[in-house]
DNA sequence: GCACCGATAACCGATTCGGTCAAGTGATTA
DNA sequence: TAATCACTTGACCGAATCGGTTATCGGTGC
């Protein structure tokens, strides 16, 4: 691994962004390292020389995710926010954040959710334990629905949030390119939309 | 082809839904005639009895997929509906009506689309040419934003629910067990809701 | 008992798999 | 310039798997 680390940090980037995609697209199995090797321009013996071994890679990208991402979700700002819109709005710039700079990562995690290969089983299985606790990184608070004309919708808008978050994933998941400040635009303008017309009139502006 | 159709249909199916399957999880190259034996309960010479090669294979289940699609797609209906939420309402329940039936078709198709082996190039250029057609399915309306209290609302309302429709897409891809009566029930709850909080008074009830 | 038939275990050559190693390259040192 | 060093990789390993073929096996009808 110290061989790895030796080089220079785009380098390293290069051959990290290949590995997460071909994992990504492929899942373990049915990525060979040949096909990582040539997606980052180096040779095969290279990612040997880099990893040891197919399994270290994989271990390796699971450990980089994870330092990448736990920390980009900023728990106490998420908290601070008192209001539901702002605080999707928030949580979704952060994401967005996550994965303007880091763009493979995502669908790179989604694979590790559906992996099903007995060879990395043990990595797994811990991982997938710890997962629970990071799904409540956000959740419609009881003073939320108070603010909507019929408090009722609260809960259903909150959903139809999310849904919209995982098909805008979904969207731009295989995309070559991805006009993030276009989409984070929309998306704003859409919060504001939702905003205007299931508030109460004094919650507005 | 003839030994494959002097099968039971229920054995049939089995066949195919698993072809579709891996097709679709991995991709042609990936996916190998032994995965898809596997799946289906069979050998592998029997794929090979049936449908001759690994490429044959292919182009069946794209004719297969076609045959299925087109005539699930009911335009006249889907025109005759005069009222935005209800059209929107009408083209989803066609749709999962479709991935009710025949579950592994959603996945095949799009895995298609991202489909890049040069071996099935000339099957899939002529078939990506014809879908530019198939994209316009459905579309804002002139005078929808005329029920809008903020008309110019209609078109942010409207990606919002296509944005909706890919994230229900993507969340039950890869589910194992997926309850289409509850995911249409939220849906159209959620049509509801937008309904009565966007739509001037006097459209509503 | 024998002919027929659908299914598959065993097999084919070719390719690819994860992984190794030694030769090649270019910069550093002396 | 000669020797050394760090690094990269083409060529290679045995094993596995690839797409595809064939010979055998267990029914079934006669």
């Amino acid at each position: 691994m110290d061989k790895f680390f030796a080089l220079s940090e785009e380098k390293q980037i290069t051959i990290i962004n290949a590995a997460l995609q071909c994992f990504g697209k492929f899942g373990y199995d049915k990525a060979s390292v040949n096909d990582i090797a040539v997606t980052a321009h180096i040779s095969k013996a290279s990612v040997f020389q880099y990893f040891g071994s197919k399994k270290q890679l994989y271990t390796y990208l699971l450990e980089y995710c994870m330092k990448i991402i736990m920390p980009s979700f900023d728990q106490t700002i998420l908290d601070s926010e008192t209001d539901l819109f702002n605080r999707i709005l928030v949580s979704s710039k952060m994401k967005m954040a996550a994965m303007k700079t880091h763009p493979f990562i995502t669908q790179f995690m989604a694979s590790v959710w559906e992996e099903a290969s007995p060879e990395v089983n043990d990595l797994l299985a811990s991982l997938k334990m710890e997962a629970g606790n990071f799904r409540n990184e956000m959740v419609l608070r009881e003073d939320d629905s108070l603010k909507f004309k019929n408090p009722e919708d609260a809960q259903p808008v909150y959903n139809m949030l999310l849904v919209m978050a995982e098909g805008y994933a979904a969207r731009y998941r295989n995309a070559a390119v991805f006009d993030f400040e276009t989409v984070m635009n929309e998306f704003e303008k859409t919060i504001s939309i939702l905003k205007n017309n299931f508030y109460k009139e004094e919650y507005l502006k």
